[in-house]
RNA sequence: GCCGAUGUAGCUCAGUGGUAGAGCAGCGGUUUCGUAAACCGCAGGUCACGGGUUCAAAUCCCGUCAUCGGCUCCA
């Protein structure tokens, strides 16, 4: 055996990955639940009997591929405990997840969730019981007669769907009393499974399509110590606290009403943090020379059918008719701006055109789908739609890279993982165009240091695209920038631009947007900054706390003065103690909380309290004037 | 759309067949206060909406609407 390390170890033919884990060492014997032979990205079972030469990595349970074969372990307790409580439920599959596991069952009887807790006690006893996981081969007639037999009209479709060149194999616990199909690998006995919890039940269609049956879904989680189930509890709490949907409304930044379901109302607190993406945009676009354009809400339908919307985005698209003439209410910005770029005869010098557009969007979703501000049914993006050439393809990328980079750093969001999605079976454009593109944007992620995977064939069926997904500050993952090419649309406007040799040329369009749509991006900066927005987007930067009435004067002057250099500075002319005000004002999260008193006044200067709870002494109006200015200027967080 | 859950005052929630409740917020008053909640009082509800069962419904049943968790992970 070659180990990791590079370490060699002399084993005896047929041992099994369990023994090599203890020769290694009892610690990683006891912790091992798998293994992977030469790079391969299986894990195989401990009881994988090595029969000839090769390089081991042992897999302990608290790895991330071991702790996948605790839950999916897990999930085959849970099926075991389903029927020993309802015996004719019928399994299909249970695999674990990237936070725990499920299984699907069909049963006439509902689960209900106060089930979970009787699932859960039947589990703890098959754990408790710690019987061996048995591996067993069997034939696939044999299989089918006995799955058949047996009604488990699941697994007959699953062994249907294996190829005849695979075995089939199964996983028993229990002494056999359990008994599924299964590829594993699962962890030697169920006492592994030392820590789980079951979550929530929920619908789900038979291979997740909805003209299948649909079937119960029962989710839960594991973990190899009771310890981290408890960590992973907390950070769902921790998430839950900082949920956009909890904290827009405890600091009045957005509302939802049923007169227009799915579509958020943007109250004053919230439109100001909008408004300053916005501003902030607009900045960026004066330094990469982008174009802002406005156009119509409303388009008559021969816009779409010339698009292809008409044909594949009806669905999702709201329609009106008046005079006779059938409009549609624009899903994306795109069409409309190809009119703008055909409107004038347009020249090679004019490239790349970059039209953006802040226009609202309103997309149909279907009703079990929407949310909060990351899923609705009208928005808007920092859209835009870059014309370019088609060798001008690999530098246009590069300088949307660094724009998108610097947007990331700014919201404090992590580096993103980057995808690059090729060429998709079917697709429109010529294989030279798709090569050149596509080695494009190869090149111009390389030579900017941008790391990335590529998802082959999982392009539109338009063009490559490059999808950008980052993590928040609690770990979650979010797709909000997109960068899109485009050979269709141009072709379908018929869309030319002039040559240097006064020929003529199909420009390539670029679809892109960097915060994706504002209401998701807003939502997903509430949760990242859990509500203490950066002083430059906060709503209200400071307010201003008098002690005593005698000190209103004195406040009101100073909030006129911050708010005459272009600050959101708030008064409390409540008849509160100071300790209240400090809490109001430190629960609206404001950055600045400035407390004036009758030493302040004679001073003329304000007490500083920086959020959360940071005193910074007294200072002066112009001290206040200074370090507001600095912030606006350097959008510090 | 489908499966499941939820919907009671502005907010957070209690109330499981017999007169609709609390805390906070709001309003009025007292207090003028030094860094996370002063005190007293008042007002506030078609119990989401519509229908049904019952002597009696927030509570039980049916429907509608909205919100929430899922419906991609493949033996």
């Amino acid at each position: 055996m070659t180990l990791p390390d590079g370490r060699v170890l002399e084993m005896p033919k047929g041992c099994s990955i369990r023994d090599v884990a203890f020769r290694i060492g009892s610690g990683l014997g006891k912790a091992c639940v798998g293994g992977k032979i030469d790079g391969g990205a299986e894990i195989l079972d401990l009881r994988y009997a090595l029969v000839r030469d090769c390089s081991l990595s042992i897999v302990t349970a608290d790895s991330k591929d071991g702790l996948e074969v605790v839950r999916h372990s897990a999930s085959h307790i849970m099926a075991d405990a389903i029927c020993r409580l309802w015996p004719q439920a019928k399994l299909s599959i249970g695999p674990s997840t990237d936070d725990g596991f499920y299984y699907d069952i069909d049963l006439d009887a509902k689960v209900l969730p106060e089930d979970l807790e009787r699932i859960e006690k039947e589990m703890s006893k098959i754990v408790e019981a710690d019987t061996a996981f048995e591996r067993c081969e069997t034939g696939r007639d044999a299989a089918l007669a006995r799955y058949r037999s047996e009604g488990e009209i699941y697994k007959v479709e699953i062994i249907e769907g294996i190829s005849a060149a695979e075995s089939i194999t199964t996983y028993r616990h229990g002494s056999g009393a359990f008994e599924d199909l299964c590829r594993g690998p699962h962890v030697p006995s169920t006492g592994y499974v030392k820590a789980f919890k079951l979550l929530t039940v929920a619908g789900a269609y038979w291979r997740g399509d909805e003209k299948n049956k649909m079937l119960q879904r029962i989710y839960g989680t594991a973990f190899t110590s009771k310890k981290e189930l408890d960590a992973w509890v907390t950070r769902q709490e921790e998430a839950k606290a900082r949920d956009h949907r909890k904290i827009g409304k405890e600091l009045g930044l957005f509302m939802m009403h049923p007169i227009a379901p799915a579509s958020p109302f943007f109250l004053p607190r919230g439109t100001i943090i909008y408004n300053r993406l916005v501003q902030h945009m607009r900045e960026l676009y004066r330094t990469y020379d982008y174009k802002e354009v406005i156009t119509p809400q409303i388009f008559d339908t021969e816009m779409f059918k010339t698009s292809g919307h008409w044909a594949h985005y009806l669905e999702n698209m709201y329609v009106t008719e008046k005079d006779e003439r059938q409009f549609g209410v624009k899903p994306m910005n795109c069409p409309s701006h190809t009119y703008i770029f055909a409107n004038e005869k347009r020249s090679y010098r004019e490239l790349p055109l970059r039209i953006a557009d802040f226009g609202r969007l309103h997309r149909y979703e279907r009703s079990g789908v929407t949310g909060g501000l990351t899923r609705v049914r009208t928005f808007c993006q920092d859209d835009a739609h870059l014309f370019v050439a088609p060798d001008q393809i690999k530098d246009e990328i590069a300088s949307l890279l660094k724009m998108i980079m610097g947007v990331y750093d700014l919201f404090g969001f992590t580096r993103p993982k980057v995808f690059l999605s090729t060429r998709p079976a079917g697709s429109l454009g010529t294989d030279e165009i798709w090569n050149k593109a596509e080695s494009a944007l190869a090149a111009a992620l390389t030579e900017n240091g941008v790391a990335y995977t590529v998802n082959p064939g999982d392009g539109a069926f338009y063009g490559p695209k490059i999808d950008f997904i980052t993590e928040d500050a609690i770990g979650r993952e979010w797709q909000l920038s997109t960068i899109q090419l485009d050979f269709n649309l141009p072709e379908r406007f018929d869309l030319k631009y002039t040559t240097r040799d006064g020929g003529e040329e199909r420009p390539v369009m670029i679809h892109r947007a960097i915060l994706g749509s504002l209401e998701r991006f807003v939502g997903v900066l509430i949760e990242q900054t859990s509500g203490n927005f950066p002083f430059w987007l906060a709503p209200e930067q400071a307010r201003v706390l008098p002690i005593a009435e005698g000190h209103m004067a004195y406040a009101k002057e100073f909030v006129a003065a911050l708010e005459a250099a272009g600050h959101r500075v708030g008064l409390d002319v409540s008849n509160q103690k100071v300790g209240a005000k400090i809490r109001d004002a430190r629960l609206m999260r404001i950055p600045y909380v400035l407390v004036v008193g009758d030493r302040e006044v004679a001073e003329g200067t304000v007490a500083v309290r920086e959020r959360p709870d940071k005193d910074l002494g007294p200072m002066t109006r112009d001290g206040v004037l200074a370090l507001f200015a600095d912030l606006e200027r350097t959008k510090k967080r």
